[in-house]
DNA sequence: CTGTTAGCGCATTCAG
DNA sequence: CTGAATGCGCTAACAG
């Protein structure tokens, strides 16, 4: 069931099915038809390999993320897939756990040469002569997350998340509030805890208060190093009467600290999260909840238009953009917002205030 | 950068570039050393697609699965897609919502048309002729939950789940025992929620007691299906002492409607799951485990065994298989286990008794 | 053990 | 608007 076939049967040649069948210009309309038809009646369908080697694309767009599992990288993975598949392109995710995996996959490794057309970052830092590297490729880049001049960007206000938090406990009263975050060896790393503990301080500033440094715990970005930075911070002579973890993952682990205490969470000490992990409402996690796989999807979306904008104009079908010469949206900032719930509650009358 | 390069380079000819770089048989120690060596100097990469127009295979599996979110079958697809990263296949994970989507599917939707040499179907039951028609395609199977006669399987005892789960509730002391499980609108219905309640009911009259038709809530595999289930149980006015959730994200929903109701798991009300679902330590979750990541990863192991089997002999370098000749092993039932946690106890000693 | 010769199925020039 | 010819980069028989 090849091309040929098609073109037999419609009586055409098949270069005019080619065209016909990826709606490209310069074919009659009943020529379209009746090469659809056919296509239709041999339920024929382009082998990919080929086209892709005589198109010189892949037709296929990568994602790479620091880790594979984990809510946060899941759910851009899963918002960047749906766009992807409805674009009709084929996808992949790479994950990098370390630096030097990075580097060596950004270096030309085999997952990426000659097998993407472009990619989105996640979390990712790269130097400017890895972009530069991947531009001379031909590969387009998108990130989420930790951004790259000159590429589009999809995140959100993560100060913002920050001051959200800060401000909903020193609301709630608490005066003495610590933090667990993301450490330096984390992949994590990076603009994004920075951008959160800021907000975090600035917004305490405000309220009069500070951070102090015995009252921050890092940690990875799991419920294994939340529950590490936890047990950190209550096992402190003075420990702080609510705390913000820098992801719902790590304030799952701070619960089974504070459980290991036998401290109940809301009224013993406070706690507050970030993303809305769908987990959160079992546990009744106060968090600052954001849209993550739709952070993924801006992202894939701005790829692919990159991607087409790079190919010549784009000639992708169906791509109705209404205007092709609008400039395209560099910069997707997501919405964040406080969600409710009983990790989190005023301070008990008898805790130390500061 | 092709191979013609590389064979420029190494002063051989493409054929022979070919052969050495893919380890096939025929070629002197000294020129593939020297071929490798100047693959290693141009950073010399195949072009994938190329190699499959030429070889007619795709060079990637794909794992078919019901739902792309959940626990179960996240997990089934990080252990396919670490083996077959782990052999340099390609890696292509397909949801199939509804039956009439697989049933598209499996009628030869893109998706598998000249794309895959190789399936992994999860708790997805297909017909005969179904089957015949990937067979035909040359497309090997592989299953996991569900079988499929002549296709390697990979699954668990669920009988013996179900037992487990009942040994543990009535030794606890429990004589009212109810059950939130599998309905048939389900994706995942058909055997395994079958075999769970039959190992269930079965270990439940060993013990003299029987499984009350009023004390068994269907619902769909996710927490909230969970939580409904559970509304329903906990409503009925002579409601079970302890309760069996055939998954741990059902027992998670069903864990909200016990907070909803004011009861205290483990104490009021009894509750046990199936999976050790991370989460299941944070909210102190009594289960039955299995290692769901292994049956992925042995599906894909004895799929891509099935692969090479058919690509007459197997010519895949380095699959170190020590006796060709060896039957495969066509069948894995993994490991299963009771994960005592605080969700279950003695029933409360005023609690009505049968 | 190695080189030569044909395609794999499709997207593209370039002429009509 | 359409068709004929060319080649994408590689693998797979065949001969040597």
């Amino acid at each position: 069931m090849t091309i040929e076939d098609v073109a037999v049967h419609a009586g055409v040649s098949v270069a005019t099915v080619s065209r016909a069948l990826r709606g490209l210009p310069n074919v009659a309309d009943s020529t379209r038809r009746r090469v659809h038809d056919a296509a239709e009646r041999l339920t024929y369908r382009p082998d990919p390999a080929a086209a892709r080697l005589a198109a010189g694309t892949t037709g296929t767009v990568s994602v790479v993320v620091p880790a594979l599992d984990g809510w946060y990288f899941s759910n851009v993975v899963a918002g960047a897939e749906a766009v992807a598949a409805d674009e009709g392109l084929e996808f992949q995710v790479i994950g990098v756990a370390s630096p030097a995996d990075r580097d060596r996959l950004l270096a030309g490794a085999r997952r990426l040469e000659r097998r993407t057309d472009g990619v989105v970052l996640v979390d990712l830092a790269i130097g400017a002569e890895q972009v530069a590297s991947l531009v001379a490729r031909g590969i387009a880049i998108a990130t989420v997350g930790t951004r790259i001049d000159g590429h589009p960007w999809v995140g959100i206000d993560d100060r913002l998340v920050g001051r959200l938090a800060a401000d909903h406990l020193v609301g709630l009263g608490h005066r003495h509030v610590g933090m667990i975050g993301g450490s330096s060896p984390d992949p994590m790393s990076g603009e994004v805890p920075r951008a959160r503990r800021a907000g975090f301080e600035s917004a305490l500033a405000e309220h009069g208060l500070a951070l102090d440094a015995a009252d921050v715990a890092d940690g990875v970005f799991t419920m294994e190093g939340g529950r590490e930075a936890m047990e950190r911070l209550l096992t402190s002579s003075d420990r702080p009467t609510a705390i913000f973890s820098m992801s719902d993952e790590m304030a799952f682990g701070a619960l089974m600290a504070c459980r290991d205490h036998g401290l109940e969470p809301g009224s013993d000490v406070s706690l507050i999260g970030v993303d809305d992990h769908e987990f959160s409402q079992v546990v009744d996690l106060t968090t600052v909840g954001q849209d993550v796989a739709e952070h993924g999807a801006r992202a894939a979306r701005a790829l692919i238009d990159a991607m087409s904008r790079t190919t010549s104009g784009g000639d992708r079908a169906r791509s109705a953009s209404p205007a092709p010469d609008e400039a395209p949206e560099e910069r997707f900032v997501g919405d964040v917002g406080l969600v409710l719930r009983s990790t989190t509650g005023p301070p008990r009358p008898g805790s130390a205030d500061r």
